[in-house]
DNA sequence: CCCATTCATCGACGGTCATCGATGCTTCTG
DNA sequence: CAGAAGCATCGATGACCGTCGATGAATGGG
């Protein structure tokens, strides 16, 4: 099944990795936390206030909250406190181990092998 | 891969939009089905019979077929049958919308496009 | 024609999750 | 210092998920 070339983006995903990216899928596996992304991804590496989540996603305070908190315990986004305010921002290349998982097939070039 | 101008992300991500994702991406968010799919991207396309992923996972059947089932269902493999037995590939693209979303920000106005 | 094989479905069980109101903590303001 | 504002945490609740054994359905072989 598995040729001679270790496909390169479809490179083997162990128990142990398969396990640490559910992690970081579970915390993306929501449509509340999947805007919550976006709107970081959109905001280009800026902090984002927690007031501006709130309305946005039309939850309550503690639902956002708890969402923002399941996105920086997976690692992808970044709390900083000022004053009374808290501001969240995407982890720089946090969403890369995602990226690479799905990245196309090997490049099914026969030959060099 | 991804050409200058194509806005993927940053793209807004609408309540609608959100809760389609969600769905693919509650699909993946399993370590079991983390490394179906896994296999299937090193099968380049190939398909696999139920009984190789078996072995593999260290399920039972019952669960491996539930978990295929929950693939199907997203739209992200197909079902074959061949005789008793049934191969499972992925859907050309489905994988797509995953990369989308997650794509680098957009380069904050660089200028050519 | 009968049996073995392969897979999908069902029912059940234990665990996890999303959501909310209430509460407590920190910080700013008057 | 007292009050208000913003946010995190707690407890509860209803829903969903992963797993398995058992059962059913379809197919191929002797």
């Amino acid at each position: 099944m598995i040729n001679c070339c270790t496909p390169l983006a479809g490179s083997s995903l162990d128990a142990g990795r398969a396990a640490e990216l559910e992690g970081v899928m579970k915390a993306l596996a929501d449509r509340q936390r999947l805007r919550i992304v976006n709107m970081l991804l959109r905001a280009a590496g800026e902090s984002v206030c927690v007031c501006e989540f709130e309305p946005f996603l039309g939850l309550s305070q503690a639902t956002v909250s708890h969402h923002l908190k399941v996105l920086a315990e997976a690692g992808l986004v970044e709390r900083e406190g000022r004053g009374t305010r808290s501001y969240y921002s995407l982890v720089d290349g946090a969403l890369d181990a995602v990226r690479g998982v799905f990245a196309p097939a090997a490049p099914a070039g026969a030959g060099s092998c």
